[in-house]
DNA sequence: GAAATGTGCAACTAATTGGTTGCATGTCAA
DNA sequence: TTGACATGCAACCAATTAGTTGCACATTTC
């Protein structure tokens, strides 16, 4: 659980999981693109986010293909509020959101 | 929204939240107690927890209260988690914890 | 099997972070 | 208005972190 928001306190790793968010399934080499940094250093960040379980990799030959898992970020969510807590929690979320997208969005 | 992260990335902030969560409403010298540190390093974490949104205070006399926010939490959630997405990946959640409770909970 | 491609590992540096000590400010009670 | 309590602010230090360079290993292709 520690792992986890590690992980995510990184402005680098989380546009990583925005990216395997839009594009699952990337290599390493396709992950370093537009990221702005050595390979090494992406590679760095990947391994933090494997440790914590957000993503997940599958090897294909010399390649390495990474997948988002959003299961432990729900979990975050599970710490702090309690279950009959979320309904009302989602409609505020989603009630700012849409006050947010008409004024700046 | 960065702040958010930064603010969730320490174990301290974290207990802290965690002590709000078990007990709203709390001054900075009863959040002071049992975590052993002292009190000025409290309220550096409590300051990025505000910035954060994470927490909101209300002033009493000399006093300072907090308050938990959940609303941020949601919205991590939000950035990696479809919207027709959020119920699969919340049984999954939920099934998790229910393997886990049943054997080393 | 040699070259090109994709990844892995380790040492190093600059910047950030988590905690400390010391002192100042504001509020309550007598 | 004095003393006690609750908090605020700033300088400082040790440990961690984000990125670098340099080199090694594995797989595909010719």
């Amino acid at each position: 659980m520690d792992t986890v928001f590690k992980a995510l306190s990184g402005a680098t790793r989380r546009q990583l999981l925005d990216r395997l968010h839009s594009s699952n399934g990337l290599s390493l080499g396709e992950l370093c693109a537009e990221m702005g940094m050595t390979r090494q250093a992406v590679a760095k960040h990947l391994t933090l986010l494997e440790a914590a379980n957000l993503v997940v990799v599958r090897r294909r030959g010399r390649e390495k293909l990474h997948y988002l898992n959003p299961v432990p970020i729900t979990e975050i969510a599970d710490r702090w509020i309690g279950k009959y807590e979320r309904h009302k929690v989602r409609v505020l979320a989603d009630l700012k959101r849409g006050l947010e997208e008409r004024s700046d969005g």
